[in-house]
DNA sequence: AGCTCAACCTGGCTGC
DNA sequence: TGCAGCCAGGTTGAGC
């Protein structure tokens, strides 16, 4: 599920439950995940309060008193607040008990993280798995003014496919494939221009359409991830309506043209090669 | 530095 | 039904 939407609506959900909360236990069912979940978690964080959540990308940042709980969901990561007393389900890999209420970390394919950076090590900003991110599309240094040029200029004299170079996530975050496809179309740009052919003007009509189409979804997915405390956690059937993403062959919604499907760097792109030019 | 590609892991779907 | 093969929302790390 997760693409920067879906974190943010998950981030919205379990604040209330978890914010100003003081961890009372946690469990490891499976800690063979993305990388292995520390085992003394239990003892790093029991006692420990989260000040807040934040998000950085797709990585949720738990701010705890002597440190940062790093959670990523990978690509089919469930995060539910549920009650300590609620079924465990298969696939449940972590959960962190807050008095009433447990955080449960369900993942099947286990792509997702679960890993502890104490302050001792540093700054949260300067972690490995941090520090190199590109800005946040709804940050002030990614505003009207300044997200075209930033994008243009990061993009200056790169060779890589566009489609490849913004799903890296070095210029701009949380731009998923499903986004990034989107994105592109609603800014008219083919999936396979070089990067460093990007126009100033044009970068800023991309800015844009980022910034739109993740504003969309993250209305869409408010509404497929309602009930966080549900313990069935269904989020719903909600049908994101996707202009080319898993599209192929059928019509442009704005030109009738069928949606191509290529593979670009292992990930499937979808477009519509007449309205998205090179 | 930039780029490509394999790898991590499980489940669901398609087609024989 | 069964089973092989392919596909899937992310990201790193090795190798050129």
């Amino acid at each position: 599920m997760p693409e920067l939407p879906e974190v943010e609506v998950t981030k919205q959900g379990i604040e209330p439950y978890v914010q100003g909360k003081r961890v009372t236990a946690v469990k490891i069912y499976d800690g063979r995940l993305r990388w292995p979940v520390p085992k003394n978690l239990e003892q790093i964080l029991v006692g420990q309060q989260v000040a807040l959540i934040k998000r950085r990308g797709k990585y949720l940042l738990f701010r705890m008193d002597d440190g940062h709980l790093i959670v990523h969901l990978g690509m089919t990561g469930v995060l539910r607040v549920l009650k300590p007393s609620d079924e465990l389900k298969k696939h449940d890999r972590v959960e962190i008990t807050f008095g009433k209420h447990v955080l449960r970390l369900h993942d099947p394919r286990k792509f997702g993280a679960v890993l502890w950076a104490s302050d001792e090590d540093g700054e949260i900003e300067k972690h490995p798995l941090i520090a190199k991110l590109g800005l946040e599309p709804f940050s002030d240094d990614f505003n009207e003014a300044k997200a075209g040029k930033h994008l243009h200029q990061h993009a200056k004299g790169r060779q890589i496919a566009i489609k490849q170079w913004l799903l890296a996530g070095q210029a701009v975050v949380g731009v998923g494939n499903i986004y990034c496809s989107e994105s592109l179309f609603s800014a008219g740009i083919h999936p396979e221009m070089a990067a460093g052919k990007l126009s100033l003007p044009r970068a800023e009509k991309l800015a844009i359409a980022i910034k739109e189409t993740l504003k969309k979804a993250i209305k869409a997915g408010g509404s497929s991830l309602k009930d966080f405390v549900n313990s069935d956690g269904d989020p719903g059937h909600f049908m994101l309506q996707t202009k080319v993403y898993d599209r192929a062959g059928l019509p442009c919604r704005v030109c009738k043209t069928p949606i191509r499907q290529i593979v670009q760097g292992q990930r499937s792109t979808y477009f519509c090669h007449k309205c998205q030019k090179k």
